[in-house]
DNA sequence: CGTTTGTTACGAACGTTGTTCTTGACAAAC
DNA sequence: GTTTGTCAAGAACAACGTTCGTAACAAACG
């Protein structure tokens, strides 16, 4: 452990047309090669080979591949911008957040899936929470409703975003179900059959504005009050569209 | 392709205690692997191994790994149960059978982050789907809104129990996420520093309870007429709160 | 009964993968 | 000039998905 000594890691050795190694230079290397071969494309082996080196020598700056996901996402997620664009009402400017993450999520290939399968809890991702937080509580949602909220728009939003990406290889996402969707049968699923072409509609951007719109709605309409004790009451009717919203407990 | 031969997959030789391969004896053993190593530690090898057989036989029934997975997903999933516990309203019926997806889900090591990498088009996706539509058009949804909306719910809910299954392997998941709120200083980030005991409470059921209201009442309440053109009105400012429920179609 | 045919089982092998061990090279400190 | 600490990188290991070739066997055919 090497406490108390900052160490600079400025190249010590003059190489000539090599870069020094670092954990910087890693990501950075690793983030290109994700957005050119995908998720599936990149291991530490191609980045070590596009960085001139051998694989070994990554584990000096990155102690696992798994870190060194974490750390590509955070790097990325630098990209979503949190000041908001002035005197806009506080919804506009969370769905304006919530489409420029989705659209950072997106537009890097394998960005998203990356990020599904990485618990995010680098300097971004706090700086995110941070401004999530800030305007869903300028909206009025209060402070647990906020704090699950912001776990539950990150959480789909990423979702989301895995979702497409997965849609735009196309052949075998989107194919399949449409395979599946054109060969059932009326009598077996009939609502399904009826509805087989608006299930696939709304490709892009069209839909994850609806879906956000969806659960920004349950957020702040609502006014929910989760059940703070751990057994919550089983009947407890939360009372939807202004009515009845003091049910006795059943 | 033999087509027009219906051939029985009965054992032609007569192997005293082993079982004939099949593609129903792989998924179970398969699923079986599943749940007692998680996803992580599931491999064709293993599935061969414990079938007391080389990795090779398994591609006669079984045309990839990823087809595999596909197909392990459609047999779990064949847990969800869709018969309506009764005459309670739709909203609680559909809570009730999302517990029950999520449920699922959650109950078996490492299904959920399967399902999350697998695109679901099996005979029991399109049962689920047929009884998520039933039960969001009992409720008034629009048919946009509910075509929609089975995807919007089926991919949170999978989302969610992904993060809870994360979140199991504490160590590394939650710990993690803990670690870092921990030492997040009250001057950058004011808002998750009060909040940082918030933002982790809530596991397992509650929080699940909590989002799964959320969603159904933006869908429900909203009565949301999804935009058909690609780009809709920048200020369409949607009703909230159970006024202005019947938008004329836009 | 002998031969052919089609299918299943499965060892062997190939190319990758993540990770560790180990050795060698080099700059700075003594 | 020698020691020390750090970085680079080749070699090796175990495990992975997948393919190839071959042996075993049931059924069909002569």
């Amino acid at each position: 452990m090497n406490e108390g000594t900052p160490r600079e890691i400025i190249s010590r050795r003059n190489r000539p047309a090599k870069a020094p190694l670092s954990r910087d230079l890693i990501i950075s290397t690793a983030l290109e090669i994700l957005e050119r071969d995908g998720l599936s494309g990149l291991s530490l082996r191609r980045v070590a080979t596009a960085l001139d080196t051998g694989a070994a020598s990554l584990y000096v700056y990155v102690a696992n591949l798994k870190e060194l996901h974490a750390l590509m996402l955070d790097r990325a997620l630098a990209a979503v911008p949190v000041t908001e664009p002035g005197g806009l009402p506080w919804r506009d400017r969370l769905k304006a957040f919530l489409r420029a993450y989705l659209h950072v999520l997106y537009e890097r290939q394998g960005l998203a899936q990356l990020a599904l399968a990485t618990i995010a809890s680098g300097p971004n991702s706090l700086r995110l929470w941070e401004a999530l937080l800030g305007l869903l509580k300028e909206g009025g949602v209060e402070d647990l409703s906020a704090a699950w909220g912001v776990d539950l728009l990150t959480l789909y939003v990423t979702a989301l975003a895995a979702e497409q990406s997965l849609r735009r290889e196309s052949d075998q996402g989107l194919g399949q179900v449409k395979n599946a969707l054109s060969t059932v049968s009326e009598q077996q699923f009939p609502l399904v059959f009826a509805l087989k072409d608006v299930l696939l509609s709304g490709g892009g951007e069209t839909r994850g504005e609806w879906a956000l719109d969806v659960i920004i709605d349950g957020l702040a309409g609502g006014r929910l009050q989760p059940a703070t004790s751990a057994a919550p009451h089983p009947n407890q009717q939360r009372g939807r569209g202004g009515k009845n919203n003091s049910l006795p407990a059943a």
